[in-house]
DNA sequence: GATCGCACCTAAACCGCTTTAGTAAAGGGG
DNA sequence: CCCCTTTACTAAAGCGGTTTAGGTGCGATC
């Protein structure tokens, strides 16, 4: 009693396979009389064509995979993967795609890149030297990357990183911040040095710091969820000389070291001002609210797929120009606290 | 110069194809020089086995399929699904499996369920009578439902949906509140009623009432969105008889009206009490921050998966029991207002 | 020295579908 | 009446793997 499959559906219809397959995909093939019986017998008997072989002989599955570079626990935790998720999802549902989510297997990214019967691959984060990508070229798979310099091989959607860090910056130098910490995105995956929009956005807030002539900034690594912007703030220096102003490159470190600096007894942002960055929409409901970068991150990920189904296509595609950057500022940055009392006395 | 496959390596290693199956698949089936030999070649030359080829033929794609009953661009805009999809993540990571996320393909539920090569399904918040569930029997895929009524086929995962309604209704009651608003969760699909899921918390809602005595409540629907939430504010009656509670299915609907509520200017807690369900990581985080019963999503995936896997092997599971829910009061409820004043005064 | 077992490898069937090339019958034009 | 299109359908060749059922050759056994 295993599935029925299109041989079946063919002996008890008394027609051939291919004319059961046609009457799915060929219709105006078949002669009226034979189309509705054929269809018929096919709903009689429950008959429904096996994706992997269809997949097989059509060279086209209808998904694209979406290649994420952490585990799955890690990576959901942080609602900037839901937002363009939703910017994946509506490009996908116009053009009838299925998405499939590929972590790493046994910790390697390529084992699973192999493994996914996709049309074309999202990849988010990656750095232009992730082995990952030489798989993709291999198996000659389209890909766009997101958030990753541009290969050549594969358009790469980006935002302008370095320019909205350094409006951060600027945001909070021109508040009379002098000492500033700033709290580093981590490698996504085992290899040295940082994503390459972790890059930028250092670069970004350097540029603004240096430009100022700030001393050099202390620097944490916490990565994207509350826990560890919370451990980022038992990591700043706490004596005299203490930042009075962090730079977070995510929303997610700095609503979390938001919270462990008002449980230090800090009040916010009078003793300690925070830039997030991504605009998040809980950015908008904690208490105080968040001053951040906004990127946006749902127009991102629509633009990445639709240049994706095009390459599917066959078409070739340029990597489009960084989408923009704006400084949102909410409630979670003032002036630092010695130069309030300067000025009220 | 299309993909390499088992043949080219096969005739460049001078091996059979059998032998380059076995030197992937089963390597102790081969002597030692070979083994490398075929290896090495296949490497050389690229060569990743073909997916589909691959599923195709062991009956098997090592993925399983996440059935999601609305649009993807709606339903990721609802932390709910990331949570439950770190649960189903962390199973799945750690049995080498890949998610697909299947949504209607042109409205129909069935037509992608049917396209979609999986070993098995998870299903979210589906009527028992949802067509989809038949085409699930149909061809005989294991499924496992969340936040559905058991079918006789499928396993169900649920949480004590009407206890924790109940539990949020009692909350409010004695906080003295008697004229309350209910926000119901709209209907899944293009179907009458509610989600079963929807039915069991407005039966909890129901039963805590009712027992006290309180006159009906006001009921209005919203979805899981806090703009959503935002316009069952506005639909919320504002005369003299007006709610002075409300009690909302969903943590996002509830932040979203309380939001609307504050703009409208009133005071929450203070002129109304709210209190949400799910308990997101957000519901901690908003001004004031969200009383709300809360519901192990996390787990509930995880739980899910598992069973889920089980199935996969051939063992048949039964339902497990519901997981457990439980109140928790933060800032957004407290007494009316006016009981407030007869006690002040 | 024939027989057996074992280690190593292969031919061919199979998974379930799509699609190309082609056949048989019916219709139409000269 | 014959030839040429259409129309309606089919046989068989893929797609790219896995797996079953052997087939060698070699040393060990009797």
């Amino acid at each position: 009693m295993s599935r029925v499959n299109i041989a079946d559906v063919a002996s008890a219809a008394g027609v051939s396979k291919t004319a059961v397959s046609f009457a799915f995909n060929n219709p105006e093939k078949l002669g009226q009389a034979t189309l509705e019986r054929v269809l018929g017998v096919a709903h009689e008997l429950g008959y429904a064509p096996h994706p992997a072989a269809r997949a097989l002989s059509m060279r086209r599955s209808g998904t694209i995979g979406v290649l994420i570079p952490q585990r799955l626990s890690t990576v959901f935790a942080n609602p900037f993967l839901s937002e363009l998720m939703q910017g994946l999802g509506e490009l996908c549902e116009e053009h009838d795609l299925t998405m499939l989510l590929v972590p790493p297997l046994d910790g390697s990214l390529e084992g699973a890149i192999r493994q996914a019967s996709v049309d074309g691959f999202i990849s988010l984060g990656l750095s232009p030297d992730d082995r990952a990508l030489e798989m993709l070229d291999r198996i000659g798979i389209p890909a766009v990357l997101v958030d990753s310099d541009a290969s050549p091989n594969h358009p790469a959607v980006n935002v302008d990183d370095a320019g909205g860090a350094e409006a951060a910056a600027q945001h909070v130098l021109d508040l009379g911040h002098r000492e500033v910490a700033i709290i580093v995105l981590p490698p996504t995956r085992a290899q040295v040095g940082h994503t390459p929009a972790a890059s930028r956005r250092l670069a970004g807030y350097r540029a603004a710091l240096d430009r100022a002539g700030a001393p050099e900034p202390f620097t944490v690594t916490a990565g994207v969820t509350m826990a560890a912007g919370a451990r980022a703030f038992d990591a700043l220096p706490k004596g005299r000389r203490r930042p009075t102003a962090v730079l977070a490159m995510s929303d997610m470190a700095a609503i979390g070291l938001m919270a462990a600096a008002r449980t230090a007894g800090l009040k916010i942002p009078d003793d300690l001002s925070i830039v997030g960055y991504d605009d998040l929409p809980m950015a908008a409901w904690t208490n105080p609210a968040l001053t951040t970068v906004r990127q946006p991150i749902v127009e991102k990920g629509r633009l990445a797929a639709r240049l994706l189904i095009q390459r599917m296509k066959g078409r070739t595609v340029e990597s489009p120009a960084p989408l923009g950057t704006s400084l949102v500022v909410r409630g979670s940055t003032s002036r630092p606290f010695e130069s309030k009392e300067a000025t009220n006395t």
